[in-house]
DNA sequence: AATTCAGTCAACCGCGGGGAC
DNA sequence: GGTCCCCGCGGTTGACTGAAT
């Protein structure tokens, strides 16, 4: 018989989303919250499935996502976590704040992917394509591996069945990547252990005072989903709707053009 | 200028996990 | 324990864009 759809196909629309759509679903999730997804398209006035609204929210209209390509010290951290938990693109995301895993997934198959193959390490398995390597240069690249054997407990066993760490590299290119890679130990530490990087609570639809400027591990900031909102949306706050909005958040808002209009 | 090709990324689809009953 | 329902995940698709011819 088959699952039942997730929606009633009837009526569904499907595709890009418009602009009009971008609005009422942010209009309505800043009015009520995230609820029920099933529920959000009737209640948001939508005629989309619940599954892409909720994709539209996470993937693209999330104020908390940042924007642009991942840094150098991000992609890092994406090639060593794929070496240990393998394709579950949402735990990865998990650990890099502001990104989501469509956005990983995709940066990894047009970007990171070439690159290790460039380099000469397979992107699955993270072993050098060349399998002619020394065990002594592999054992020197081990040590050098972050992270290490305590990061690994952090891990379920079936994390790290999946694959091994580029751990053979022997070319140039290689060292220099490992050594990025270690470089970025702190931060990759930092990541893995702090759970509240994870609490999806970290990122209130209203501000709060101390959570402003809480931007030590590079969680944007409302003012700059904002602006980025309202820059690269063509609408303005007005246009969704001024009430969904606390005083707080306007102020925010105005403060964001005040300072866009500055820069320009 | 027109066409082709490759790269990028937003969005869709189907499946599995987990909670509620 | 079985079934249903919802959500989230990962793989894939296809529209769009810019470069190359």
């Amino acid at each position: 018989m088959g699952r039942q759809p997730c929606c009633d196909k009837l009526g569904v629309k499907k595709g890009p989303w418009t602009t009009e759509e971008d609005k009422k679903l942010i209009n309505f999730i800043l009015t009520n919250g995230q609820c029920c997804w099933r529920a959000v398209p009737k209640l948001a006035g939508l005629r989309r499935c619940g599954k892409s609204c909720r994709l539209r929210w996470t993937n693209y209209l999330r104020p908390d996502l940042k924007r642009g390509l991942l840094t150098e010290a991000e992609e890092q951290l994406v090639i060593d976590l794929h070496a240990r938990l393998g394709n579950r693109w949402s735990k990865i995301a998990s650990r890099l704040p502001g990104r989501t895993d469509n956005e990983i997934k995709n940066h990894w198959n047009t970007h990171i992917k070439k690159k290790l193959l460039k380099i000469g390490i397979d992107p699955v398995t993270h072993e050098p394509l060349n399998k002619q390597v020394s065990s002594q240069e592999s054992s020197s690249a081990e040590e050098n591996f972050p992270p290490k054997a305590n990061n690994d407990e952090v891990l379920n066993s079936d994390e790290n069945s999946s694959t091994s760490p580029a751990e053979n590299s022997s070319s140039c290119e290689d060292s220099i990547l490992m050594d990025s890679i270690c470089s970025d130990e702190s931060i990759i530490n930092t990541l893995w252990f702090d759970e509240t990087l994870l609490n999806d609570a970290l990122w209130d639809i209203a501000p709060k005072a101390d959570n402003i400027n809480n931007n030590d591990v590079g969680l944007p900031n409302w003012e700059d989903n904002c602006a980025w909102l309202l820059e690269c949306q063509d609408f303005g706050i007005h246009d969704f709707g001024i009430n969904c909005f606390s005083e707080i958040e306007l102020n925010a808002l105005q403060q964001t053009i005040g300072v866009e209009e500055k820069r320009h």
